[in-house]
DNA sequence: CCCCGCTTGTGATTATTTTAACATAAATAT
DNA sequence: ATATTTATGTTAAAATAATCACAAGCGGGG
């Protein structure tokens, strides 16, 4: 749903009025932060609760916290991280996520190399060993960082096991079979977004090109 | 669009095709192996030109190459990266940018320590340099890895260059006035799509709370 | 206590996106 | 050759999403 993607924009929005203690916002404020009409800004919050009261508007702090339990981040939530490679390190070494309640509690990797390190104080472990860590510690969810060709056996061992997401940053698109299991896949694909603003710092030359491509069907238009 | 959101999904289908010698392709097969309709598949094809023909379908090369062209892919691309953090240093290694064309050739940062050094073979400049470097060189795109604090003053830099795309992994979401000087913004955002996946993960518990508020407004509804 | 301005929640409207349906054309089999 | 199958491009309908518009409620000033 489209009101999903734009809760973290209201939410990191909010974090930082608090900040500056700003204590009421209304939903014409937002809209100039934010840059969605006020409309939509009241419709999307709506959707959750009536949070806001008329001729005052909305309390940020009420808000904050109402839309950070409907995202899940009043509860902490226990991560793995799979496969230590560049990006794998560059995650684990990401603070952000702990700030929210999100923590890396193990990091598992097939080089042996590697297994018994730490990465921001974070022990790395052999592969072999996630299906019992992951049941034995509750983990919620997991970060997949191995190579392409590595995804399809770490995703079948996934599914095994209690966890409840997995955060995919492989190329491999993961769909899990009419959501049988439960476990929700986050696939991210960093690729496709450079593609897309290739796309656009290209569009000019390619609207022309269609441009044509319609006069040459409807050759009595200008 | 929607439909442009796709376009690399179908790349890469393709490109797998490709690579296993499949020669032809219908809208049914891709919608197999994509999850999309195949009537939806047709709808954004048929957006950028006939590549199809009935009884036949689509010639898999010719749609690969005519897809690579409509995300610009057809051209090299020169990027910079700023920042040589832990999400830069990971990026200046991810091979995948190369393959597609998407060549970085210099990356930026304000700790002398690193400046002169090398990561994946591409140079570590001062960041005092960049604006020169990007108009000297032709830069296309500029991939932002710095901290927060630090985006701000980068992007005014950039806005000052021929720069023609910032794909953007700040927290910041940065917006151009209108267009003006023709930079388009890719914000990524990493932390939206957890929370999203959060969300996702919490949604049985608060689907429940939203069926109780309901059932207060609409008390005859079991 | 009452009025006025502000701002929400919401029903109606418009726009966008997706899906369905089908006429038509190429390819293959008979 | 001809019939049958396959599969497109395209139009129409359905479903989603965004915007508009306004009645109704609250806060603050007199």
């Amino acid at each position: 749903m489209a009101v999903i993607k734009r809760l973290p924009k209201y939410y990191k929005c909010l974090g930082n009025l608090l900040k500056n203690n700003v204590e009421r916002v209304s939903s014409q404020d937002l809209s100039k932060i934010l840059g969605f009409t006020a409309s939509q800004i009241r419709q999307d919050l709506n959707n959750f609760g009536e949070f806001g009261q008329q001729g005052y508007g909305y309390n940020v702090l009420q808000l904050y916290t109402e839309i950070s339990k409907i995202l899940g981040l009043n509860t902490l939530h226990k991560m793995i991280l799979v496969g230590a490679g560049n990006l794998g390190q560059a995650l684990a070494n990401y603070s952000e996520f702990r700030t929210h309640g999100f923590n890396i509690i193990a990091i598992f990797d097939a080089n042996p190399n590697l297994i018994g390190r730490k990465i921001n104080n974070t022990p790395i472990y052999s592969a072999e060993d996630m299906e019992y860590f992951i049941n034995e510690n509750d983990v919620d969810i997991a970060i997949l960082t191995v190579p392409k060709d590595k995804t399809e056996k770490i995703v079948e061992v996934l599914s095994k096991t209690c966890i409840r997401g997995i955060w995919n940053f492989t190329p491999t698109e993961i769909t899990m079979d009419d959501d049988a299991d439960g476990i929700i896949v986050e696939n991210v694909h960093l690729i496709d977004s450079l593609f897309t603003l290739s796309y656009r710092i290209n569009e000019d030359k390619l609207q022309e090109r269609l441009l044509k491509q319609k006069r040459k069907i409807f050759p009595d238009r200008r």
